[in-house]
DNA sequence: GAAAATTTATGATTTACCTCAAATTTAGGT
DNA sequence: ACCTAAATTTGAGGTAAATCATAAATTTTC
């Protein structure tokens, strides 16, 4: 078990003492989510930090019945940090697009761990402030580009940073895709459907290949 | 000189040793910016955190001769603490909307301070989540609503929490107000007039006058 | 394996907002 | 105080994208 949670959690706990390994061991539950369930609410208790360790997952606000996904989110990274010291609330929904493993940590350890820790403390402001930089990507490309530019974002970042390939199953509905660029979802299935008559990318269903890095890169630049 | 320093970031660094105070105030140096001074450009070197003592700072993304102001930044707070292990490179610019008086702390410093004092590195988190939980805020604003919500929000977010009155000299142009909400400047001002006829708020010029929160509220909510 | 529900798809219509243009006011520099 | 540049204002026209409507295809449920 623990060597289990050694090896899932690794460049995280690497420089953990032996106590404050045992800590979180002991403090931690192991779950597992069917694709569509719901992780955490936004405004409910954030009294755990969960950590990835095998699916994905999308993260997103709602409001008045829209959804803007915020961030999708692959194993090896946590969930809920940016909801520490923040009145112990969730300030975004979670669930899981494919079916996810996660350990679920609780909030109170992470914080002991960041007070006796400061390399887990370094690392831990060094990932929040790696979202920080994808968040303000993310606003330049939801307010400053129209929907062509968007699209483009969305595809290289499922191919660039999510599955690391030039083919893949994209799992997102277009309803998803289209939440995550804020969009209507006929819009974004309009544009996908460009995007295939135009030879940018293949696409059969969720199946999606990229054909030309360089155009996607072009109408993300152009907006 | 130091106290000055202690009295200024008084907040940030009262859990500080001796030697660590030392060490600050011999990295540092104090600096005056006149309205419409940048501080930072995007894509420069963050060998240097900002604290702002007096003034006031808009920090910006530019995108194709468009600019996004991210957020407003108001006395006690730092700035570029998001570009801490991030490359080194500043991801946004900051321009004195005011006459402001900063510290100028080498980046070094800082992570020193987080990798050998807890209590600071806290702080820092937690000053990081409550930025993440603005920009939250802002990427709803700017993509959920529609132009009159969005106004709405600036002009809550002005009273409130920057200026905390009714009545205030918002110093920033429309143009300014037009890049905060990520629309154009002719919107800015028609919107803004359509507040004043509607008697929301009471503007003459870059002064401000809050008459129904309660208005303003409702228009934020239904975006 | 049929029924129900969701997702995907496509066309027509509407609209919120931008862009352009041109006038007026305000601010900044010498 | 004058001159120039920048900011503010208003109107008209154009358009990107949302909404609405409806149908087909796919997935889920029992």
């Amino acid at each position: 078990m623990i060597q289990q949670i050694q090896k899932d959690f690794a460049p995280w706990f690497d420089k953990l003492s032996e106590e404050q390994l045992l800590k979180i061991v002991e403090n931690q539950v192991s779950l597992n989510y069917n694709k569509g369930e719901i992780l955490s609410k936004q405004g409910g208790f954030a009294s755990h930090i969960i950590f990835l360790s095998e699916g994905l997952i999308k993260i997103y606000k709602e409001h008045n019945d829209k959804n803007l996904i915020l961030k999708i989110v692959k194993p090896g990274e946590f969930i809920g940090l940016s909801s520490l010291y923040n009145k112990g609330i969730f300030d975004y929904s979670a669930a899981s697009i494919d079916s996810s493993k996660v350990y679920s940590v609780q909030a109170e350890i992470v914080k002991y761990l960041i007070r006796n820790n400061s390399d887990f403390a370094e690392k831990i402001i060094r990932q929040l402030n790696q979202n920080t930089s994808q968040y303000f990507e993310r606003i330049m490309s939801l307010t400053q580009k129209q929907l062509h530019g968007r699209i483009a974002d969305v595809i290289l970042l499922l191919s660039r940073e999510i599955y690391e390939s030039d083919t893949f199953n994209m799992l997102l509905t277009r309803r998803d895709l289209a939440d995550f660029c804020g969009m209507s979802t006929e819009s974004a299935i309009r544009i996908l459907k460009e995007f295939h008559n135009d030879r940018i990318v293949n696409i059969d269903g969720k199946n999606m290949h990229v054909i030309s890095y360089q155009l996607l890169e072009r109408l993300s630049e152009v907006g």
